[in-house]
DNA sequence: TTTAGGG
DNA sequence: CCCTAAA
């Protein structure tokens, strides 16, 4: 109990061949139990389900196909260690191998399978199945005798395993499995009830004399499940092993007192063997974090079983992981939920503001490529960050969120207007019209393009441009991602900012002479007028540059009358001509003094004609 | 949209 | 250059 707590059982409300192979639409139902430390089968409280609730679920999903035999023989191995109800234990088609995570499988897997499947796949228990052969499965048991010839490492089959997996619950009780009395008796009903009879088992009771009926409420009692196999020595040996803990037990002869099993010999029953690997299990922590999922059979291979060797347990074998991890130790990490990874990856983006800051510098000095180069696909968990990922497909449309910091800020290649054309700008325009217009308008200096892209209906953009390159799933989480990156703006901001373009002398003489023109101010009139041909530059721009001006008229002036040269200061940048300066000098105090004139204004000043001149000269 | 101003 | 408020 303190090990254990929790197990998964599976309900199987599927007919008997109502599994199909892929177990994609078999409809099965899982009822979630908690094995108590006697073994006995509590139905899960309400947490618990939740608890397991993506256990069942991934099991669901996960039904990986049996076509490997191996495969399928893990897959069963994994299930079984689940509790299941099924009456159709009775029939076990030989065609049926993939009744995953049935009981059926259990029984014919150990009943009619073994010959079909690979004699050498590896069994799971380590246990011997069959110190006697079975009479009724003669081949069987020929087959499990021609390969366990001792009582040693050899295994049992999937049945044998589900039991021993069981019995492995009871991890620290090696005394059997008793059945607890104080567990309701009052239900007799085989059927609806699912609190087994226990009082089959009381008092001394000889397996080989009960009737199948009796046979199966004993095994009822046992497992806390009910069964239709109506094979006797099945059922014994089914009761007997769970009973005693262990996969070592004889066909017939046993005897149940006091629901604990002993053989012919009237010596007990139960030998823990079972028990002994989930030791190795918590002795062996390694192999349960570096790979959870193999960790069973590691013990097995370290008790020798080298056929085991070569079985490659399945990594996303959730159900068995899982149980592991909740039967083997309490120590075993648990298994991050979905949550768990994405508010951790959420986390170190943060953390790590470079994610966030270098992908921007690095589309801002290299003009971003139409076909950079295909970064691996991010885990979709990490792009819930607001990281966009750069994944390029479909002329680059597929792109994530970044796509816009793709837009070549700069002078546009001629593949730039492909992509213009290209199809995903109908969705573009669909989406916002605007941004074809700009595409189209500014296609020389596409600085613009990126404004439109910080509007919203980008988004729309990308998720558009993304649906046809990804898989439905990754669809959903990237347009999730899209639409978060799309909806921070300080993240927006790394991809959005407009590449710097430094001021030429031309651009602030037109600029002086716009301001001289129509005033200060009037920038939209002045963009209009005077940079019609820097469509890069805005009226804010202009705003922000005649500021500039002003400053470094009012900071830099003083400083050359001092004789200083402003070149040596700061060599690196390209001096704005003092005359230059002069002028905006003049006209910053004109116009603060005048109050607001627009009209054009005539210098007369010793500068204005030399810059005039400067300024006709460069444009 | 444009302008002004803070950052 | 960005961002935002205000007009």
């Amino acid at each position: 109990m303190e090990v254990d707590d929790s197990h998964n059982a599976l309900d199987n409300k599927c007919e008997e061949n109502g599994f199909e192979k892929k177990g994609s639409s078999d409809p099965v139902v899982y009822q979630l139990v908690r094995v108590e430390g006697d073994g006995t089968l509590v139905p899960a409280t309400e947490d618990e389900v939740l608890q397991f609730e993506h256990f069942l679920h991934d099991e669901k999903v996960d039904l990986p196909s049996i076509e490997d035999v191996r495969h399928g023989d893990e897959l069963f191995s994994n299930d079984c260690m689940l509790l299941k109800k099924s009456d159709s234990e009775d029939d076990s088609s030989k065609l049926e191998t993939a009744d995953v995570g049935t009981e059926k499988l259990c029984a014919s897997l150990e009943e009619n399978r073994l010959q079909s499947l690979d004699d050498s796949s590896p069994l799971k228990c380590t246990v011997v199945h069959d110190q006697q052969p079975d009479k009724l499965h003669p081949e069987q048991g020929d087959n499990n005798i021609a390969h366990r010839p001792n009582a040693s490492t050899e295994t049992a089959k999937s049945a044998v395993l589900n039991d021993s997996f069981i019995a492995e619950k009871d991890n620290g009780d090696a005394c059997s499995r008793p059945v607890d009395d104080s567990c309701t008796r009052e239900n007799d009903s085989p059927v609806t009830s699912s609190v087994p009879d226990f009082s089959i088992l009381r008092g001394e009771v000889c397996l080989d004399d009960l009737t199948i009926r009796e046979l199966q409420e004993a095994f009822r009692a046992t497992f806390g499940r009910q069964t239709t196999v109506k094979d006797k020595i099945w059922l014994k040996r089914r009761i007997t092993m769970g009973l005693a803990n262990s996969c070592d037990v004889p066909s017939s002869g046993c005897v149940v007192k006091d629901y604990r099993v002993f053989g012919k010999d009237g010596k007990q029953l139960d030998v823990p063997q079972a028990i002994s690997l989930v030791k190795d299990q918590v002795i062996n922590p390694v192999n349960e974090r570096s790979s959870p999922s193999s960790s069973y059979y590691h013990s097995e291979e370290q008790q020798g079983s080298s056929k085991r060797l070569k079985r490659v347990p399945v990594t996303n074998d959730e159900p068995q992981r899982n149980l592991l991890d909740e039967q083997c130790t309490i120590k075993r990490v648990r298994k991050p939920t979905k949550r768990f990874i994405e508010e951790l990856s959420d986390n170190e983006a943060r953390d790590s503001p470079e994610k966030l800051s270098s992908p921007a510098k690095r589309l801002a000095h290299d003009e971003v490529m139409l076909k950079p180069p295909v970064t691996p696909f991010h885990e979709v968990d990490s792009l819930r960050t607001s990281y966009p990922t750069r994944k390029d497909t479909l002329g680059g449309l597929s792109v994530h969120v970044p796509y816009v910091s793709r837009m070549r800020r700069g002078r546009p290649r001629k593949r730039f207007i492909w992509f213009v054309g290209n199809k995903p700008l109908v969705q573009f325009k669909e989406a916002q019209t605007t941004v074809g217009a700009m595409l189209e308008n500014d296609i020389e200096e596409g600085n613009h393009v990126m404004k439109a892209f910080k509007d919203p209906p980008m988004v729309n953009v990308v998720k558009g441009g993304h649906i046809e390159a990804v898989d439905n799933k990754g669809v959903h989480k990237l347009q999730g991602n899209a639409y978060n990156a799309a909806a921070k703006p300080k993240t927006n901001r790394a991809f959005t900012r407009k590449h710097h373009r430094a001021w030429t002398l031309c651009e602030v003489m037109k600029l002086v002479d716009g301001v001289a023109l129509y005033g200060a101010g009037k920038w939209s009139e002045i963009r209009k007028l005077a940079f019609s041909s820097y469509s890069y530059r805005t009226s804010v721009d202009l705003k922000d540059k005649w500021r500039n001006l002003i400053r470094a008229s009012k900071t830099q002036l003083p400083a050359l009358e001092d004789g200083d040269c402003p070149r040596k200061s700061n060599p690196a940048i390209v001096p704005i001509p003092p005359s230059i300066l002069l002028r905006v000098k003049e006209l910053n105090e004109l116009q603060s003094q005048g109050g607001g004139f627009t009209a054009p204004v005539k210098f007369s000043g010793p500068n204005s004609k030399v810059v005039q001149g400067e300024g006709s000269g460069f444009c």
